[in-house]
Order: C-alpha cells, then sequence, then structure tokens
DNA sequence: CTGTTAGCGCGTTCAC
DNA sequence: GTGAACGCGCTAACAG
C-alpha cells in the first residue's frame, strides 16, 4: 500500500513525488512551489526542478476543497445558438480568462427542467458564481431555489428586481441611431422596426422617438413593427415608400430588417445614402458588412456587456453584491448606408 | 473546534450535517444518498429526508479527488467568434450534458501562448478529456505536451496522425452538392469557389470534379477561387456568366458567395432556379433563408460531429483510443435556388 | 528555515 | 445493517 514513485499508468505527479524528488517534506515543497516566504533558494530552486521534471500540475480538486472556493463560474445560458449569447459569453470568458477562474458552459436550451438540472450540477462543482445569459431582452424569472452563491443575469433581466441584471441599453440605442441620422441632415425618418413582443424592438422606438422629440422633428408615419426578417424588411419597406415617398432615411429594427430594406431600396431605383439613408441595430458583422452600400448599425457591445457582468460577478463574491438592473453604452458603426465612403 | 451544525454564513451543507440530523454515522448516509445496498429502507428514508431539508449537494470536488475523475472535459476552441466553432460546442455540450459530466470552456484566440496556458489550467483541474476545436479544416499543430488524458481534434485535425481528429467530409459535400444539381436536370455547372488555401475550399472542388467526372459531364470553365463573401460572388458571377452564358447552374464555395452570385443573376434579368440553379456550403440559416429564393445549401452537420467527437472522447476515456482522422457525412437542404417550392 | 500534524468532504474497506 | 477508520492531494497551523 506505500504509495509507488509512479503508480498504474502514468498517473499524474502529486506533491508528494516531488517532495521525495527534491528530498524535502510535502509542506517545504508545497511553500516552495506557491512562492511563499521561509525557504532557503536552493531549497526552492530544488524543488521547481524536481517539479518541472515530473511535470507537477497542482490538483485544484484538492486545492479547492481545502480553500472552500473552486476558483470556477457557471455561464448558463438558455439559447447558445441565438447570435446574442455568443458575444457575451466571449467577453466574460475573456474576463475571467484572465484571471484564474475556468468557466463551465451549460446551455439549457430553454427548457426550465434542463436548466435546474445544470444548475444543480453547478452547485455541486462548488462554482463561485453564476452568470445567466438569457436569449432576448425581455425578463425571465429568478433561479428557483438553493443557490448560495452570487447570481449575475445578462442580457435578459431577472424579473426579481433584488437581483442583479446587465442588459444592454436600448432606449439609448434608439436615441443614438436617430442622432445619428440627423446628423447625417436627415430629417423625415421613418421607423421599420422588428417584433414588437419583444422590449428591445419596443426600447428602441421609445428611444428614436425620444431624440425626434427633442430635435424638434416629426416621425414619418407610424412605427412598423413586424419580424426581425429579411422578407419584412423588403415588404415594409414598399408600404412606406408608397405612403411616404418623401422620406429621406429608415431607422430598420434590425440589421435583417435593413437588407430587406435596401433590397426594395434599389428595385425602386432609390440611391442609398444619397437619396435615402438606412441603419439597423445590431451590427451583425455578416449582414452589415455584405450589403451595399455597407449598412450602419448599432452595435449593442455585448462583448463588453458580458465582461461588464463578470467584473460584477467578481464584485459580488468579494464585497456584497448590487442589486438591479445596470446598462450597458451601444455604440454606432458607420458605414456606407448613411454616410458617403471617404 | 467542533464543527457546528451552521458555520460561518449559510455555508453549504456537509454529509456530516445530513448524517448528525438524521442521526447515522456519515458512511450510512453515504450508502443511503448513493442507493447502495446493506442500508435498512427506513434509514434510508431518514437520511433523504434529511438531505432535503438541508437542500444538500455533494461536493463534486471531493468525491472528483476521491475517485481519481473529475467528470469534466476540456473545450477548447481556437475562434469562438467564428461560426463554425459553436455549432460543434453545441453538439458536445448536447451529447456530455446528457451524462453527468460538465465542460470547461475555454477560447484561445488563436494565440499559442494562450492556448498552453488553458491546457494548463484544464490539466490542473484534472480534466478527464479534451476536445479541440480548429476555426478551419486545415491541420493544425497538436497540443504540445504533458496532456495525460484523451485528446479529441475536432474540425481542425490534429498535423499528427497519432491523434483522433473528426472532421466533416467535405470531398463527400462537393460530390453531394453535384450529384443534386445533376438530380435537378442539370447538366452545365459553372464552380465558383472560396478561398483557395483554405483546404475546405480545395476538398469541395475535388468532390465535385468527381461527381462530374462520374456523370460523364465536364465543368463549365475553370473554378473560380476568390474570397469567402458576397462581394466576391457578385464579381465572378459577372465573369463566369459573360464568358458562359449557356451554364445552368452555379455551384458556389460558400452560402455567402452564392448570395453575391443570386444578386448578380437578378440584376442580369436570370431566373432562379428556372434559368439557374444556385447553391452553397454550410447553411448558414440567416445567409440561406435570407435571400430571394431561398439557397439550396449543403449543411456540414457541425452539430453531430460535435456529437461524435463527444462520444468518442467517451471511448477514449473508457476503452483505449482511435487514431487517426475520421468524418461526418453531410447532407444537401434544399431551398428555391434549385428546386421550385411546391 | 524545515518537518510534522491536522483536516477540507467524501467513498470505501473492514470490523462489529 | 451500521459505524469507525483511512486516504484522495493539498495548504495552514504549529513544532523543532
Amino acid at each position: 500500500m506505500a504509495r509507488s514513485p509512479a503508480s498504474r499508468g502514468a498517473r499524474a505527479a502529486t506533491l508528494s513525488d516531488v517532495a521525495r524528488l527534491a528530498g524535502v517534506s510535502v509542506a517545504t515543497a508545497s511553500k516552495a512551489l506557491n512562492g511563499r516566504n521561509h525557504v532557503h533558494a536552493q531549497t526552492r530552486a530544488r524543488v521547481l526542478e524536481a517539479a518541472q521534471q515530473l511535470s507537477f500540475s497542482p490538483n485544484s480538486l484538492a486545492r479547492g476543497l481545502l480553500a472552500g472556493r473552486s476558483g470556477t463560474v457557471g455561464l448558463l445560458t438558455s439559447d447558445l445558438v441565438g447570435r446574442f449569447s455568443l458575444p457575451i459569453l466571449m467577453g466574460a470568458e475573456d474576463a475571467f480568462g484572465a484571471g484564474q477562474v475556468s468557466v463551465f458552459l451549460c446551455d439549457a436550451r430553454g427548457d426550465a427542467i434542463r436548466e435546474r438540472h445544470h444548475v444543480q450540477a453547478l452547485v455541486s462543482r462548488r462554482v463561485d458564481g453564476l452568470i445567466v445569459v438569457g436569449s432576448s431582452t425581455d425578463p425571465r424569472p429568478p433561479l428557483v431555489e438553493g443557490v448560495d452563491v452570487p447570481v449575475v443575469y445578462a442580457y435578459a433581466p431577472s424579473e426579481d428586481p433584488a437581483d442583479l441584471s446587465i442588459v444592454p441599453d436600448n432606449v439609448g440605442a434608439g436615441r443614438m441611431a436617430v442622432e445619428h441620422l440627423i446628423a447625417c441632415g436627415r430629417t423625415r425618418i421613418a421607423h421599420i422596426s422588428g417584433d414588437r413582443d419583444y422590449s428591445a424592438a419596443r426600447d428602441r422606438v421609445v428611444g428614436a422617438e425620444a431624440a425626434l422629440e427633442a430635435a424638434g422633428l416629426e416621425p414619418v408615419g407610424e412605427v412598423a413593427y413586424g419580424t426581425w426578417s429579411e422578407g419584412w424588411g423588403r415588404a415594409a419597406a414598399g408600404l412606406v415608400l408608397d405612403r411616404h415617398p418623401e422620406l429621406d432615411a429608415i431607422l430598420c429594427g434590425s440589421d435583417q430588417v435593413a437588407r430587406g430594406v435596401l433590397d426594395t431600396l434599389r428595385e425602386r431605383g432609390r440611391a442609398v445614402p444619397e437619396d435615402v439613408a438606412v441603419m439597423g441595430f445590431d451590427n451583425w458583422e455578416v449582414v452589415a458588412t455584405g450589403s451595399r452600400p455597407g449598412l450602419t448599425s448599432v452595435d449593442m457591445n455585448l462583448e463588453e456587456l458580458g465582461r461588464t457582468a463578470a467584473r460584477a460577478m467578481f464584485d459580488a463574491i468579494d464585497n456584497e453584491h448590487a442589486r438591479g438592473v445596470q446598462t450597458t453604452q451601444c455604440r454606432v458603426v458607420i458605414r456606407g448606408s448613411t454616410a458617403p465612403v471617404a
């Protein structure tokens, strides 16, 4: 039963192995490897070399067990395939990756049962915190129970105002969009939005109308709600142009809608941006850069949102946690559809 | 120093807590909770209730430390933002999620230094296996060293033939594409591909040409290599149509290229699919379904690839691991650009 | 400066 | 059927 240097088939080296090879005790080896004081420089060197030689890698499980913290966090998404989760996830992974924490990724696929299952697994793995990423900006029910670690909701806020949620500033995005169009000299701005059932659509409209009013401008026609698709953009553009041929700009609820609008404008011989300026939301690269001309769009800064959520989680782990809904800034990315390229 | 029932601020319940509450020893509690035999039904019930009451969640760190397996795997991507990693990742997460293993996600962002850093962290966390997801199907250097757990390469194969790699069958995809066009009655098929530097582009061409030859057909013109963009598709379509107005189908290296081709065809008044059939590769939903008509495309089945990689990793953990490059099947998704909708 | 001791939470022998 | 004891790998106390 005595521990042999190398047990079954190249088992990972342990601290005892290192200590034995260096001719010291495990405690000394531990101190040496962790850069603690009270260890002779020469001894430290011997230990380090032994560790190197055995390609020793400290067992985080044992360390975590002892420390009470695992150095891991859970990232729980409800819709990984959707295009919004990914950048958030990247931002979070980025913020964590810089430190010493690793990220557990779970996709609940919008299923509450599966979500509970994943939460249970994460709790069992003693994650130090949890980020819950929603698939739309509509509020979602909070995690049910038994979660004793800090939770931050990203993109979709929690319905419980006592929770901390980080969401993009859609109202601000709508405002910035209109302000950009005005800065481009447009005054007759129509608005073809997306699905009215989404708060993202409604919030952007709120911001856009506020900006129009602040500039003393009237909207051109009613806001046209529909779906988040190219097809809707094509159809709606036709209707709006029939009714308001005098318009000089169309603000679109998303980049996809904008692509459809661009198609219809080209078919009708309206020049973009000279005659009509067009812009969208989301700044979805493949959609926004593939069009002719390139599509000006409001970037929701989702990666930054992910980073913010991660930092908020760090703060919540250390100190006490903040509460309420916090928004992150968006930014306008200018392309040819609103301003002629230089 | 005696363990108090509830230490500092609602610390997570431990097995001892459960045992004490149920009035049994930790050993009995363990057996009861794990469904082992040799425990009285009534005792088991008491333990279960105690666990419930304390919302006890077994500490996976301790369990993993003891068992020698952590029940976790690492998913190492080099380009999470790229559109190919995500479905693979989803498939893998899906295959693992069904079991008891959790997934560590790491994005190396194409940086070798960062990759080593992540691998080191994963080894330290004692993952039971590792899936390395590449961003293109070109071979990549194998993980450097010191990884004693099974590694499966997905999408991008390892340069070392002794490693196990799972990649999409691009040659088969090219073949299937041409076979579909032939089945639609086309005989004069041009090929506008993507970036020649990508093996995916070259492999698809190989498969396409093989299928043409098998059917006794000649390609229409040379394969036009360029970039994976809509702009290239638009430009190349113009050139090809000028030189070969007689063509009745254009096979495109990707969906984006195909979108550009569709644009040019519409501008020139060539009807799709009546006059010219068009198809692409990748079946990228937003691109393929947004066009008029919808774009027929070869789906690379990346989610299935991810599941396959996950299963291969399971096998590698249990038994000994397979070697070499293994391919997964693709499938044609038919839309309006090759066949009129019913 | 170094070594010995004592657990972190759990599963698994082996006595009773 | 139940419980006491041991150890997974590591770090934080103390003792020398």
